[in-house]
RNA sequence: GGGCGGUUAGCUCAGUUGGGAGAGCAUCUCGUUUACACCGAGAGGGUCGGGGGUUCGAGCCCCUCACCGCCCA
């Protein structure tokens, strides 16, 4: 005898090894089969499971759990991303907690000895609970984005290695110094997607820059008419900025090149209004068609290394780059004293060569006295020291503003939202630098993969994310791929002492290339998306050209969440396209679908996040209601387009499904029922066994549909309606009296088909609650296989319209019935007669052949065929039919008639909705016949049952 | 500022070529009929964000407004 329930803390563990153990997991080594593969987006390695991987990884597996019933070749390729940042940035964090040396202090080799022993003690976690949640990975195949530790010629690294080199072979990987993001938490470059700009509250200051030797012109400023509404002598150009400590590094002011207001200074140097007196230093004034004149003053200070607006100012007209500031974003203290800086600046000002990049990288225009700042302290004293020499340009406030009767000057600082760049993972203000950095040429790789989702070799689904890949492809920027960690791949480029580079896949290539000259290797390593772009060939064996690679390269299909869209979806495309060419070397892609899921939230819909503390653990909730529950939860909430609540409750809904599955069967097993040896479903007999196999094809058909839309709510929302409001509900019930009675014939059919069915259950509801079915696989039947490997049912020439709608009818019959019982509050025990009055002869029979279900279910003592509708009856319309339920003594007249009479009103409501729908000539000239023929039989039914209705409110009220 | 998505029952959400709205949970009533109270039977509850348009017909298509969310600048 069955448990009454379900143990998955029991049972869960035990089932996970027994698939694992029988090689479930690998896929079938058959050459006919049709080879599906999906890479699992790499969890960072040392990761906890969070719900979205919990969603993430329960969609994958669905599919395929689906394709391996189905009969595929399945691999679901697992492994783990090294997350250079993250990863790099909890073990400095642990030393710091444990008052070891830091980062720097220990040393890159002992640091990263200590990375990977993080990784050794916590790597393998996360690969536990995907076990956990139930995930059939191959787990012999895992693969890490760094490869194996101290590995000869590991082949995750050699991957990466060749990329770069043929990259920077083929021209699309270069070297530069370049304005780029940088995290002064972290200390390096990170990419433009590693950047969140947020809106916060600042400040824009106004200060006033000197003409250079007191000149002054007439400022006029004009309304939209044209009348001047300003005309005053001035000896200053008004800037406004946001950013007043970089001024200090300002190599021109721009004004916009049909700004009447400043052209007659255009050309004139003004003077930066900061550091010593002595050195002022003088910039000039130009125009460029970047400053907005209706926005500030209309005036821009050019910054060319701290703005990537200015950057590209000062790119086009020539205008010095210089950085101000240290790895850390502090005012820059090395380099020639301030005096000397700023003399070799003024000479440039005045029209000098540009040195190189490195020499006016070496110019520090950092005053002494700010030297060493932070950026932010540089700044509070900057604007005092403006503000204290009269330069901060002021403005009168309104009187009625303070409570002097004549008001004073102040500042013109004016309050406004601006977007701040922070670090994605520091959290710190991202400062623009001007850094020497390896960068991939993105815009030339993105043109195939652009072109493979224009023609549709990659679709998407949704299909409107596709526009978010092209907006972001189509305005694709230069890629930073290098980064200032050591957690990471190390670029394989080396420098003599000249300068010289040398790409090379190993250091004695490298030396070899430059002919014995000492070299030291760059020190920095690679963006780690970098290699996770390769997870779809490197994890099958490239470059090696492996079996796997053969079979499973392009995948089927890519499942992950919109927001690394950019980051790794775009990019795997653009390294595949590149790198991976069949034998005619045309580009293949990754995958050929891309399933774009939701972001899973918490109940109030806030994005989880640590800080905020609403982070739901999926590793509790399947402790709580077992694995198949939370997978099940999220597979039915995967609609397409929409973020994703979740909810305990709703879990807790799906464990309840789960038990409910858990006693049919238990049901079964009790009344014997079993598949005997070449059971043929075509075969059947009995009506019920016909309906319900009948209803299991169409089951069968929806969650096949679903699954191959990615509508996983919709594949799931079948299975669950089937298996509870269609075989539960409905025909365990009319089995019973079949598996009860004494008809031998029929108790065997219905055995056999109550079997079948339940094992079609099984079978759909697999993929979505592999454990508690797995579980019932074994207990309901002697199996050949685990379910996990068991063929998909194929149902055919199962569908029987005529089975359909005799069931249909009678179900309506008994809920009929049963609604009338509750509304007349008929006690649930009592057994009542029916009569049925008008019944034909076809209904007659099906009264006839139901009898016993309808005196079960409608729980009737007796249901007789009559003539007229005996008196004091509550009464019913199906159809043509009246059913009659004698209530002598127990009926309330009042009561029914009023029941009655809310039934016609709704009738009524219905009827003159379809006749003026129908009278309408317009809508039946121009609707199609199907719908006109449609709402027409309507009418008819619906009429014919009024009339009934009305009849027995009329006997009614005869009685 | 540009783009995308959302607004449907008290809550969370379905609703796929436009033919008068569904589920789960919650609520109310009844029920222990030996698969299941993690259950069963029944009920109530929505002018589908507002306005306009197209159409014989709009939750669905178009325009517009409002609010919410996300992405990009």
């Amino acid at each position: 005898m069955m448990d009454k329930t379900f143990n998955p803390a029991e049972a869960e563990a035990r089932i996970y090894a027994d698939w694992e153990e029988s090689g479930a997991f690998k896929p079938k080594d058959d050459p006919n089969a049709d080879p599906f593969c999906i890479v699992i987006p790499p969890p960072n390695v040392t990761g906890r499971l969070h719900i979205g991987h919990a969603l993430n990884n329960t969609l994958q597996d669905v599919l395929i759990r689906y394709k391996r019933m189905l009969g595929d070749s399945v691999l679901w390729q697992p492994g783990t991303d090294h997350a250079g940042i993250a990863t790099q940035m909890v073990v400095e964090r642990q030393l710091a907690e444990r008052q070891e040396p830091s980062r720097r202090d220990m040393g890159r080799e002992k640091f990263l000895e200590r990375v990977w022993d993080w990784k050794a003690e916590s790597g393998g976690q996360i690969m536990t609970q995907l076990r956990r949640l139930g995930a059939s990975c191959d787990w012999s195949r895992e693969r890490f984005t760094m490869g194996e530790k101290d590995a000869e010629n590991d082949q995750m690294q050699a991957a990466v290695m060749k990329v770069f080199v043929e990259l920077y072979n083929q021209g699309l990987m270069y070297r530069g110094k370049r304005l780029v993001n940088w995290d002064p938490k972290f200390e390096t470059a990170i990419s433009d997607l590693e950047v969140e700009n947020i809106e916060v509250d600042g400040h824009m200051w106004h200060f006033k820059y000197p003409l250079a030797g007191g000149k002054t012109y007439t400022y006029v400023e004009k309304d939209a008419d044209g009348n001047v509404v300003l005309e005053e002598e001035r000896d200053y150009i008004s800037i406004a900025t946001t950013r007043p400590e970089t001024m200090l590094g300002d190599g021109a002011v721009a004004v916009h090149p049909d700004d009447e207001r400043y052209a007659p200074i255009v050309g004139e140097l003004c003077e930066i209004p900061v550091g010593p007196k002595e050195h002022r230093r003088l910039i000039p004034i130009i125009t460029d068609e970047y400053p907005d004149p209706e926005f500030g003053s209309g005036a821009v200070k050019i910054t060319g290394a701290h703005d990537f607006n200015d950057y590209e100012v000062a790119k086009r007209n020539n205008i010095p780059l210089y950085r101000l500031m240290d790895t850390r974003a502090a005012m820059r203290a090395d380099g020639a004293p301030y005096a000397q800086c700023a003399e070799q600046a003024m000479a440039l000002a005045k029209g000098a060569d540009l040195p190189s990049e490195a020499e006016v990288d070496a110019i520090n225009l950092v005053p002494e006295n700010y030297r060493g700042l932070d950026r932010f302290e540089a700044r509070e004293k900057i604007i005092a020291d403006i503000t204290a020499e009269g330069l901060a340009v002021m403005v009168t406030p309104e009187a009625k503003d303070v409570d002097e009767d004549a008001p004073q000057p102040v500042p013109y600082v004016e309050n406004k939202k601006i977007q701040q760049p922070f670090g994605d993972r520091s959290h710190v203000v991202i400062e623009p630098m001007l850094t020497d950095q390896w960068f991939a040429n993105a815009g030339e790789l993105a043109k195939e993969a652009i072109a493979a989702v224009e023609d549709g070799r990659t679709t998407f689904h949704p299909k409107n994310w596709e526009k978010t890949y092209f907006e972001w492809m189509r305005n694709i920027q230069p890629w930073c791929v290098s980064r200032q960690l050591w957690w990471g791949h190390q670029i394989p480029a080396w420098y003599d002492e000249d300068g010289g580079v040398y790409v090379a896949e190993s250091e004695e290539a490298a030396i070899a290339q430059a002919g014995g000259k000492k070299l030291t290797r760059d020190p920095d390593v690679l963006d780690t998306w970098f290699s996770s772009a390769l997870w779809p060939f490197s994890t099958l064996g490239w470059p090696e050209n492996t079996q796997e690679l053969e079979r499973f390269y392009p995948n089927a299909v890519l499942i992950t969440a919109f927001d690394i869209i950019f980051f790794w979806v775009a990019r795997m495309m653009m390294q595949g396209l590149h790198f991976m060419k069949d034998e005619n070397g045309k580009p293949q892609i990754p995958f050929k679908d891309v399933y774009i899921h939701a972001l899973v939230r918490d109940e109030k819909g806030q994005k989880m996040s640590k800080s905020k503390g609403n982070v739901i653990d999926p590793l509790e909730l399947i402790d709580e209601f077992g694995a198949d529950a939370v997978r099940f939860s999220l597979a039915s909430q995967a609609g397409q387009g929409r973020d994703i609540r979740m909810s305990k409750q709703r879990v807790e809904g799906y464990r309840n499904f789960g038990t409910k599955l858990w006693n049919a069967a238990r049901f079964c097993e009790m009344n014997e029922c079993a598949v005997p040896a070449g059971f043929d479903p075509k075969t059947v007999s009995q009506t019920v066994n016909k309906w319900i196999l009948s209803e299991a094809q169409a089951t069968v058909a929806a969650v096949e549909k679903g699954l191959a839309e990615y509508r996983f709510n919709e594949a799931a929302a079948a299975a669950y309606r089937f298996t509870w409001n269609i075989f539960c509900d409905w025909h365990l019930e009319f089995a019973k009296p079949l598996l009860q009675g004494d008809d031998e014939a029929a108790k065997a059919e219905c055995r056999a088909t109550t079997a079948y069915v339940l094992d079609i259950a099984l079978k759909i509801l697999h993929p979505f609650m592999p454990f508690v079915t797995e579980a019932l696989w074994e207990q309901t039947g002697q199996r050949d296989t685990h379910l996990i490997v068991a063929d998909w049912p194929r149902l055919e020439g199962l569908d029987d319209a005529a089975a359909q709608s005799e069931m249909d009818w009678l179900i309506s019959v008994i809920t009929d019935i049963r609604r009338v019982r509750a509304e007349m509050n008929v006690p649930a025990g009592a057994q009542l007669n029916a009569v049925a009055v008008g019944a034909s002869g076809e209904i007659a029979g099906c009264i006839e052949r139901n009898r016993p279900l309808i005196q079960r279910m409608a729980r009737l003592a007796e249901i007789t065929l009559g003539d007229s509708v005996p008196p004091a009856s509550a009464q019913t319309v199906i159809g043509e039919t009246t059913f009659a339920l004698p209530l002598e003594g127990v009926i309330d007249f009042g009561a029914e008639r009023e029941r009655i009479a809310k039934e016609l009103k709704k009738l009524d409501g219905e009827i003159t909705r379809l006749e003026k729908k129908l009278g309408n000539e317009k809508f039946v000239a121009n609707a199609p016949e199907a719908v006109v023929a449609e709402q027409r039989e309507k009418l008819g039914d619906y009429t014919a049952q009024k009339a009934k209705m009305a009849e027995a409110l009329s006997r009614l009220e005869q009685a």
